[in-house]
DNA sequence: GCAATAAATAGTATTGATTCCTATTTAGAT
DNA sequence: ATCTAAATAGGAATCAATACTATTTATTGC
């Protein structure tokens, strides 16, 4: 982290308490509650910032909608056709081997994205 | 398929010609090349339609971009960070239990999509 | 404390993929 | 041949995200 700024503080802080996946918006709202001038694209680019610094975790939702959570370790992520909502699926039987495919291709893989679909409680 | 319209040939034929993964700009191009006065208009509501008839299949690529391929059964995506090449992975090795998660949760899962990240041979 | 300076911000404009709108054309049915 | 619902071309609108820029602010060295 170059610097230190109460907005960036503000936006840490927001994700950390939360917990869940928030939306940028999501994000800015609280935000603006808390300091009302604070601009959409300080928003971005300290999610930008604390993403590369490991902090908190991108998640692309539904529609190519981006969340954000704080970073809390390898899991999934189960996202409603219904309502949109995404939560997470620690659940271990989602486990790729990354190892055995490494064998069988020239490609280097850094990163598996498996995400589910459904229907949740709510909408069933 | 509620009617037939030679935009939507040209356009369906294009991509099984192809066989790969083209965005909708590369469909565009190759439409405008047969049919000059195509719109891009014409091109997003067709993928949409042929998409709704399982004709072809929509992957969701790097930076928002769609891109579309033929229908050729499931199977995985390998997406480069550097070139945003994307590329099919069959490995069977990349298996969801999607059953066990079932039991164990009252979501209803009704799709896994599985996509790989990494660094192709090229970029490498 | 006090400049110097590099980083961060607010506010605004711009981009770029996708969707929406509407007058016109067209495929398929009777 | 006529009718009508579906599809089209062309353009405007949407919307998340990024870029730009003048101004503010945190940090470093004196
Ligand atoms: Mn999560
Ligand atoms: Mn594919
Ligand atoms: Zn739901
Ligand atoms: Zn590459």
């Amino acid at each position: 982290m170059k610097r230190y700024s109460p907005q960036r503080e503000t936006i840490l802080k927001i994700i950390l308490d939360d917990g869940t996946h928030l939306s940028v918006d999501d994000i800015y709202n609280q935000a603006r509650s808390k300091m009302p001038k604070i601009s959409l694209g300080t928003v971005y680019r300290n999610l930008k910032t604390l993403e590369e610094h490991a902090e908190i975790t991108q998640v692309q939702g539904p529609q190519q909608v981006a969340y954000f959570e704080p970073n809390r370790g390898p899991h999934h992520h189960f996202i409603c056709r219904g309502c949109n909502s995404i939560r997470d699926i620690k659940d271990p039987e989602i486990k790729v081997c990354t190892g055995c495919i490494s064998k069988k291709t020239p490609l280097k893989i850094e990163e598996v994205i498996t995400t589910l679909y459904g229907t949740c409680e709510a909408c069933s």
